[in-house]
DNA sequence: ACCTGAACACCGTTCAAGT
DNA sequence: ACCTGAACACCGTTCAAGT
């Protein structure tokens, strides 16, 4: 009866495992966001201690790094047609775009990038298309992390656009300045606090594409 | 009596205001690292309750942004001789020195934009360098936006350093990627994980200035 | 080995009540 | 206006004890 009871109140109650507990985690981000996704209510979530998930789960870090190579996995491909400078920026967009979704997480992937299997094929993906587009292969390596950081920057960067009051006094700073005292300031005002974030992300990516095919690497970096 | 107890227990119980607020948490911040700077921790050191601080900060972000400003003032200013590059990459790499001192503070950065004195100054000194390289104007002020964006991220990726479980994954993972499935990441394994942090570091602000430098801005970008 | 409850050591923020 | 104590609603992580 007892049985009975909990039957019909849960689906029976799901062995844990190290898979479906990133996958409840995915799900309470996709629902509630990234800062819901707690230890403790994942757990709840999942019938059990917050305790219990220690085993499969070293800390909230490593908890949010699987989750973002989780996410990884849903980035469509780039089109295999086009120029390559052109895929890669659609690449970087797309990447971009699903942080953008879930803006906390771009934080957690700076400090804690994802080492899984998806996170392995986009850098393989990045590494192909500056290797089609002649990129020396020294300078792939390294660029390829400026890309990614630049990307996670940018959707970092709204992590906290819930609350947009530093935002706010920033543009207020910028349009009260002093032209005596910050003449440059001044007279940028108007590009520092506008554009399109599309066109200002486009142009970034641009930059740096543009910077990382023309700037040599320093010689003797590897020595070993 | 009671009087003279508590003058031997603390030097007089200073008044509340908004700077002393911020040069406190700098000290703690100093002592014991961002983690430490916390509501209740900053009201314990200044002998109080820490519902009272909300009379001077909105919230912890409004704080660490105050923070911020204040350390921005700590950095030198470049040297005004040598070329503009030279001197742009200096001052970027003060900053981002200054950051990686405190790494968290980085992350706060990107989030929450300081918008006192001392970034508004940071901001004039960064366009006027521009400005002296003959980056066309537009350029100068999306340009700014992007080297601090990418000297803050450099920063905040250094924020997780206490525990660096995630970076070793990453190096496991991308050294012991399949040679025919990830063909790329297996070839660039030593690129992708080596360097000196320096030497990336300068390579990145040099990928950026000539990128700046070498890529148009989008037409019509400001209606108005 | 896996799972648990309870405990430890904290958080940010709000609010009624005082001065 | 400023300040406060107490409360509300949470956290991550560890650990002894169970199975």
């Amino acid at each position: 009866m007892a049985l009975e009871k909990s039957r019909r109140e849960r689906p029976a109650k799901p062995a844990l495992t190290r898979d479906g507990i990133v996958a409840t985690a995915v799900g309470i981000l996709r629902e509630e966001g990234l800062r819901k996704v707690t230890m403790r209510r994942l757990a709840q979530e999942l019938d059990t201690g917050a305790a219990s998930l220690y085993v499969y789960v070293r800390n909230t870090a490593e908890l949010h790094a699987a989750i973002l190579d989780e996410l990884l996995g849903t980035i469509a491909p780039p089109p295999s047609r086009g120029g390559w400078r052109d895929r890669l920026e659609r690449l970087l967009t797309a990447y971009t775009a699903m942080l953008l979704e879930y803006p906390g997480l771009a934080l957690s992937a700076l400090v804690a990038r994802p080492s899984g299997e998806n996170y392995l094929g986009l850098l393989e993906t990045l590494l192909s298309l500056l290797a089609e587009g002649d990129v020396p292969p020294e300078r792939r390596a390294w660029g390829v992390d400026i890309l990614l950081q630049h990307a996670t920057a940018i959707a970092a960067e709204h992590a906290g656009e819930d609350s947009p009051e530093d935002w706010d006094a920033l543009a207020r700073a910028v349009r009260d300045a002093d032209a005596t005292t910050h003449p440059q300031v001044a007279a940028h005002a108007g590009d520092l606090l506008t554009g399109q974030p599309a066109q200002r992300m486009s142009w970034g990516f641009q930059v740096l594409i543009t910077g990382i095919a023309d700037t040599a690497v320093p010689p003797g970096r590897n020595p070993a």
